[in-house]
DNA sequence: GTGCGATATGTTTCGTGGAACATATCTGAA
DNA sequence: TTCAGATATGTTCCACGAAACATATCGCAC
């Protein structure tokens, strides 16, 4: 979609054991609800399900000690969820991970590009 | 297994687009092979069927310019399978990103860890 | 009090990756 | 010339996660 399929990109988790485990899907859909104030408009924007965005953000909120969303139902355009204090310092923490790691590995992924095989076929 | 639950984990995958990717598994297969100069031997050390290991062996070697990893059938032994220079040169650049991306996360991640609810069962 | 738009959940269907199973093949050694 | 132990591959089966489908609920606006 937006992503240059040349440039090697680094996909992160990070795993705290049996408490759970956070990655570019939750990051990208607490991004997602930050910038629309919707669940639902977030899950859209990236082709899931509101379902599945759903279970996400419960899964997240259970993980750590305060909620990272907070909906609202009903009302004015039907309702609405957005980030808390603690979902924004999350968002912003893994962020932070994800673009340390990128700096940090520049070179060996770089260098690991260099030894990638020519392109086989060009579709 | 031998892994510290208590200790936050980082999981790294380098996608390469349309080329391939590299990540956890993969590296951990080359590791094995290393150091036990064999497909099925690394494969039983982590668990994998010994189909699943030499297919990943196999867009590994069909992924960079030369093949990471050489076979030998049959012979004293039965056979067996080497890491090439390559092969070293990846896992060592592979294994350098993890190691960077730890370091450049420590002080997030710690902070991220200090976010998380109170184990909710100890099991 | 009806409609809208979003959250909230349950149920069922389905595709895919991996496990399991089954062989075939290779070659030095005994 | 048989055996051992590893690579090499195809086939079938099944669990699991995600998608699809189906509702229910909420509360302001009108």
């Amino acid at each position: 979609m937006s992503d240059d399929p040349h440039h090697p990109r680094l996909r992160i988790r990070v795993v705290f054991g049996e408490r759970g485990m956070i990655g570019p899907g939750k990051a990208d859909l607490l991004d997602g609800i930050a910038r629309h104030g919707s669940i639902a408009a977030a899950g859209r924007e990236m082709g899931m399900s509101y379902k599945r965005a759903w279970e996400l953000i419960g899964t997240l909120n259970a993980m750590f000690h305060a909620p990272l969303v907070t909906r609202t139902r009903g009302g004015a355009g039907g309702g609405g969820a957005v980030l808390t204090e603690t979902g924004h310092e999350v968002l912003a923490l893994y962020r932070g991970v994800e673009a340390g790691a990128a700096e940090a590995g520049e070179r060996q992924i770089a260098t690991l590009r260099g030894l990638l095989r020519d392109i086989p076929d060009g579709k």
